[in-house]
DNA sequence: AATCCGTGGCC
DNA sequence: TGGCCAAGGAT
């Protein structure tokens, strides 16, 4: 096959869908992992922590803390009846400690707003702090069989290189994605929660940014990306992740102090973590915007107690 | 739309 | 060694 045809085919309006379900489904079939959202014991609860942990965080990492969760919390109301700052604390190094403070507070509004059940409408899973498009989709789809678009990096990776042929797909998602996504979503919402999973394991295991594995690839023989010779990326360059010196890091060494305390910390523990005190006070100012931190008296600060 | 928000493993 | 990457969301 010539570059020139490899493009025509790399065409959105050139693919076939069912080309790509079957064999994706079929390879997801024999390759899921055994993670223990998926089992059915997990349910919308467990599908729901499972994917605030997961934005951004490997699966590796989330594994423990699961568990934690899920053995002391199985249900929403457990969680909104304690304070947040324990669901703070129980999220540990998972990084990002403001989504233990937004699953908190859904935790709240399901059990205030829903009867103690997670939502199974889409639109009333978007309205709960710390769901977004990816996550309302990812819950009405793993833990209810629906029938959504799930864009997340995995799955958007595969689209990328085997449908448009490129190596990375945009910084955000676009709208193209998003029709593209539609277009190729099974009719019947069983199959198209099962395509969800499967591509996104797919981008997971297989296709991954990386050292990707397109010989054990269920679609190797009709990827855009692979039958173009693999072109390197080119567009605009994608956001780094500078981290160390910056607020960020700041905040992460001041929580982790107030994770590891028994007690109220005085304020000049948590001087004793950065020495610059102009970024350290900003940092510490933002942890208490935030509602991650809670000032005492007499310049004491702890976990927060108060019911946002 | 561009930035900010943690943490740790990997090559 | 250090940039890159990991099932994003909020502003």
């Amino acid at each position: 096959m010539t570059a020139i045809s490899a493009h025509t085919a790399s065409s959105p309006t050139a693919v076939d869908p069912a080309a790509l379900h079957t064999p994706v489904i079929a390879w997801f079939d024999s390759n899921a992992r055994d993670l223990p959202w998926r089992r059915p014991e997990a349910g919308a609860w467990g599908v729901m922590v499972s994917e605030f942990m997961l934005q951004q965080t490997p699966v590796n990492r989330v594994l423990p803390v699961y568990e934690q969760w899920l053995s002391r919390w199985p249900r929403p109301a457990d969680l909104a009846a304690e304070a947040p700052g324990e669901a703070v604390r129980a999220w540990g190094r998972l990084g990002y400690p403001r989504r233990a403070l937004r699953l908190h507070g859904a935790a709240q509004a399901i059990t205030e707003r829903h009867g103690g059940d997670v939502p199974r409408e889409h639109a009333q899973l978007l309205s709960l702090p710390g769901i977004g498009e990816y996550t309302a989709a990812a819950v009405a789809s793993f833990a209810y069989g629906q029938r959504h678009a799930v864009l997340d990096t995995n799955v958007r990776r595969v689209f990328a290189r085997a449908v448009a042929g490129v190596q990375y797909p945009p910084n955000a998602t676009t709208a193209a994605e998003r029709k593209l996504a539609r277009s190729l979503l099974p009719e019947d919402a069983p199959t198209a929660a099962r395509w969800a999973a499967s591509s996104m394991e797919l981008g997971a295991l297989i296709c991954t940014a990386k050292n990707e594995g397109c010989v054990r690839c269920p679609i190797a023989d009709r990827c855009a990306w692979r039958l173009a010779g693999k072109p390197a990326y080119e567009g605009p360059a994608r956001r780094g992740q500078t981290y160390a010196g910056t607020d960020r890091q700041v905040r992460g060494k001041l929580l982790a102090v107030l994770r590891e305390a028994v007690a109220p910390v005085p304020q000049v523990v948590l001087d004793a973590v950065w020495d610059e005190p102009v970024q350290r006070t900003r940092a510490l100012d933002g942890l208490v915007a935030d509602g991650l931190v809670e000032p005492m008296e007499n310049g004491v600060y702890r976990l927060p107690q108060s019911r946002a």
